[in-house]
DNA sequence: GTGTGCGTTG
DNA sequence: CAACGCACAC
């Protein structure tokens, strides 16, 4: 934002958005900080703090210049907004699930762009009792994010949505066919959040090709280039008209302690 | 060793000669590379391997121009040579106590010098039924030197002997007075060590002053700088004739994520 | 494979 | 405070 004695004050509006599930906010915190250094967000969003509330190294974010809001809990889950501008009518959680003690939404407004973040449901595998319950939260999130479209015509919804979309998606899609992350079901959800109105940025950009973000730790998945592409950055139509590229940053998964995910950023004009 | 064409082979012999209690293998191993480079010894003795027998990076250090002898279990003990020179003669455990599992002791002869590293029994506590245990396994130590020093003239006994000789080797030898590591009995061990001819060598050359080589992880003991000399090498006449220097490196100690104790180096002629 | 907590040891 | 094993999650 630049102030113009002259012409008053001047929106430039263009922003940086990136997303990234740290793993354990504990383990990650200098790579975040470093992160943000480098890459300059105007917002990133995190998720999987894997951190208790009162743990979160706001002090130390701020002294940075860096606002913070963020939902953490002990060992699992967590959501984090870290935004160079004021954050502001910050929501936490899924209206329709009030009772559910897990961290995973995060929703404020900046820079007058809503930005919902999101650490979606796992869901283990397709017969697990954890697969009722992704079914019942994405339901109680697109029911959210519906909701939030009516008010705020910028809007992004991203994060760690556990759902690879299509097969350009996953680097074997005959092994991972119907399983989870991939399976018809959960590409259903995933389209039923793109028929409210969003747009899957990386896609706009990049029609085809890999663009993994997430690589098991398992069998050294990342050197050989075998990924999933399960976070995404979903805009609105107002945003949309805005969007100039995305990115995922797969130097930050090459780390010498890395997360298992890469960040994704997209730049708006 | 140099060699020279009208002399013939000349042994130069000077030789550095450390310990080191690095509490984990697997989390030091690291700092244990990074350590060879940066003081290039002649022979490094380790204490507290914690690491399984088949575990031990020997492929690596041999890429680096290290032989190696170790002895190692899980979780517990685990002792092991490190040398630039050849490593002959290999012995492991002691001979009183042949079916003791814990792996405390290997002896080696390298350069003509026998060296024997030893990780002694901690004891716990005076009333603690691991105390007999360190009362027996002193005396099988004690038995298996006085054997090795009628064979080897030159020789080094070396390690975590988990006793301060003295007070001076006490930060507050009030409070440990009559305490593990620092009874009178314990020290009666040691002196029973030294009175088969062998010599304190840092003591030798310091003969007074604070040369804590352990300092516990509790507490904040090290930027205090309180802390036990329990870290000891123990020279037979002939190798004390060629004693230049001994010292604690408090350096790695301020490492990152340091062992609790100090690496102990003694320089010979 | 790399995180988490917990209980145990030094 | 920092190792360990164990169980669990992703």
């Amino acid at each position: 934002m630049l102030k113009c004695a002259h012409f008053g004050t001047f929106e430039s509006k263009s922003m940086k958005i990136a997303t990234w599930n740290v793993n354990s906010f504990n383990v990650r915190h200098e790579q975040v900080m470093d992160w943000l250094h480098t890459h300059s967000p105007d917002v990133l969003v995190l998720q999987e703090l894997k951190m208790e509330q009162d743990k979160f190294p706001a002090a130390a974010l701020n002294m940075m210049g860096w606002q913070t809001a963020w939902s953490g809990q002990k060992t699992y889950n967590g959501v984090a907004i870290i935004s160079r501008h004021a954050i502001e009518n910050v929501q936490m959680g899924l209206p329709q699930m009030p009772d559910d003690p897990q961290r995973r939404v995060i929703a404020a407004t900046i820079n007058g762009v809503r930005v919902i973040d999101v650490y979606c449901v796992n869901g283990e595998a397709l017969d697990s009792e954890k697969f009722v319950y992704k079914r019942q939260w994405f339901a109680a999130l697109t029911h959210f994010v519906r909701e939030q479209m009516a008010q705020y015509p910028e809007l992004v919804l991203l994060g760690d949505f556990n759902i690879a979309p299509a097969d350009d998606d996953v680097y074997d899609p005959v092994k991972w066919h119907e399983k989870i992350h991939c399976s018809s079901e959960e590409r259903s959800w995933f389209k039923a959040l793109l028929d409210l109105g969003l747009c899957d940025s990386l896609r706009q950009i990049h029609p085809t090709g890999a663009h993994y973000t997430w690589f098991d730790y398992r069998g050294g998945m990342f050197p050989k280039g075998l990924g999933l592409r399960i976070d995404h950055i979903l805009v609105s139509a107002a945003l949309k008209a805005r969007l100039r590229d995305v990115q995922v940053d797969l130097k930050t998964r090459a780390n010498e302690r890395p997360s298992d995910h890469a960040p994704v950023f997209a730049l708006f004009d």
